[in-house]
DNA sequence: TATGAATGAGCATTCATTCAT
DNA sequence: GATGAATGAATGCTCATTCAT
């Protein structure tokens, strides 16, 4: 009977998730050293390595939480609320609570998925998830017909993810949130607007 | 009188900067190496440093000559074009003529310059300038009023960056460019249609 | 009264020798972790220790009991047969059966002599063992006086003894072991006719 | 043009050689680190992985000047000479010059063999040299007739390697050589007499 | 100017050993 | 006795940068 039970250790797992974060987050991901990480979390290097293979799976590990955080507050944000709402919340919410978005790593990860397959795979999983995801909530606003029927719904969920991802890399040339939160409005409003079947 | 003339020395700064932009588009920055670029190139690693301090310099010297061309750009798509035509011609001339666009190095870039002052401050710059060019245009456009009076046509125009940089991001998880155009070109039109003022 | 007896002890060592012979034979003694032989007894790393002191002690009872073994098939090859036959029997008991020399760990075994005292006063002991028995052969078929009288027969042991050791080492460089016994059947009786006195 | 040429390269290859063979034969394979090597030689570690690209590398090259020595020693040794002058020629020479016999460096070598494709392809491709060129020698004094004819000379030429291997592992056992080299001679001039034809 | 050999700090990873439970 | 999580020193290798020529 072991001593430590499976939950132990991904609760170590875990805290190690979170600490290897803040740090990747602080200095990128190359100028991140394991050392860094265990000194950060406070625990020894070889004990990083009893619970991640390799610096490159630990940031796996990493991205993969980002990626779910992300599933989690998509839902959440445009579930039961008009398109607008939904946006405008996603937009806070995912500033606030996704450590991935919020602490710059996208960029990081984006540049990792640029040279390593699995990374790469792991976003695109995601991107296709959240592309359904909002196409599902599309759909259901439009059981009225309310948009244009020449609109395909689906490029328009790819458009507002992609909004969204440009709006997060304005976040590093413009330092006043609030301003950045505007401009989302503004465009996310016209967008709708533009989408809308003429009354 | 000094036997090399500055012309000389800009030339060859060119050239550098053009090859090591090769390299760095297919390897990455941080996996890309002095040498790496020395052999492409077909100069001493000694005569790198000639030029260029260091890599972090001679990476910024790309990244400025990105930013160049990106204004370039541009300029010259939407100039004398309705917003439409102007977004479709911009989207594939970037990627056919945007060597850090188009080889997957605005990740690198971006990443960068989440940690590097002097990156942010290149890309803040080139990024007021775009909001600028792009709120010039809309400014001509709306000479005669074609917009709907209570929108901030500057924040429109960050909107439209940021969709640009959203679609560029998509690219990467998104094998198929022609449906990533697809994309751009219904959102922009949606983006446009709401953005008029009603008839 | 002590819970577990001294005899339990030395089984659990015995076991502990045995199972980290197969591990040291298959992967060479440096290649070999500690992790490796526990997970493969089956016990766990602070068993080991409970134990062995060191990998060093542990490999060092390994070399303990290749060696013992090692005495004990030459008793049983050479006894009570004339030498051709003790040769043949020899050769094959060995490789057969001595774990150490049949899975390639004498050169290990060897190497760790070179710089380790204590693996190196083992060998010794032993070898000098080995002489001892094989003069004592050599004397007992010279009861009849048949070797030629200038033969030093202390040296002939040694002789035999480096002949043997040097065709372990060919089996390295020569896949067929048949006809590396055919080579050592062939000088074996070179050997004893050239020592024999002339009739 | 190169301000270095090619041979400058060489000979600073086989400085290298030669400083890491000294420290490998001290310390043994493991025990050294590419630290150790280039501390020893006088350079830096970085200098090292610029003529080798790896430990393993650079050892093996050690191991290839080793054996190619030990062609040329046994070549010189026994050419022109009677059996028994060219073996203890052979034996004080290997012993004298050649580094990796003299220094401890055999089962290092051997060890590493059994684990590494490459060292044991370079072994027994060297083994089989060794035994044509003895061959060969064996059939020149043969010209005769002088042995007996059922003797298969090739096997004669493989144990007469392996006779010399065996020896050299009972330097480690036997700190006095000159009791090596008796055993030696007494064994060589059995091995002859026994294979020679009865007069 | 140009070269490329040399440097050495830096880093990911391993593993023998310890020790709290 | 037994466990296995934790430790941290050790090591092979890389690469930006320098500098003698």
């Amino acid at each position: 009977m072991p001593r430590v039970v499976p939950e132990y250790k991904e609760e170590a797992k875990e805290r190690i998730v979170k600490g290897a974060l803040e740090v990747f987050a602080a200095k990128g991901y190359h100028e991140t050293t394991m050392d860094d990480i265990a000194r950060d979390i406070g625990i020894s290097k070889g004990a990083l390595y009893l619970y991640f293979a390799s610096k490159e799976l630990l940031f796996m590990q990493i991205c993969k939480a980002g990626q779910a955080q992300f599933q989690n507050v998509l839902d959440e944000s445009f579930s039961k609320r008009d398109l607008l709402a939904g946006a405008d919340r996603f937009f806070d919410r995912m500033l606030d609570e996704n450590s991935v978005y919020s602490k710059g790593l996208l960029f990081e990860t984006l540049a990792e998925a640029s040279r390593n397959e699995e990374i790469r795979k792991l976003l695109q999983a995601s991107y296709e998830e959240a592309v359904d995801t909002l196409f599902g909530f599309l759909g259901e606003l439009n059981s009225k017909k309310i948009f244009r029927p020449d609109v395909d719904l689906r490029l328009m969920a790819r458009g507002l993810i992609a909004l969204y991802d440009g709006f997060v890399a304005s976040l590093l040339t413009t330092s006043d949130r609030s301003e950045v939160k505007k401009a989302w409005n503004t465009i996310m409003k016209s967008v709708i607007l533009g989408t809308l079947a003429k009354r």
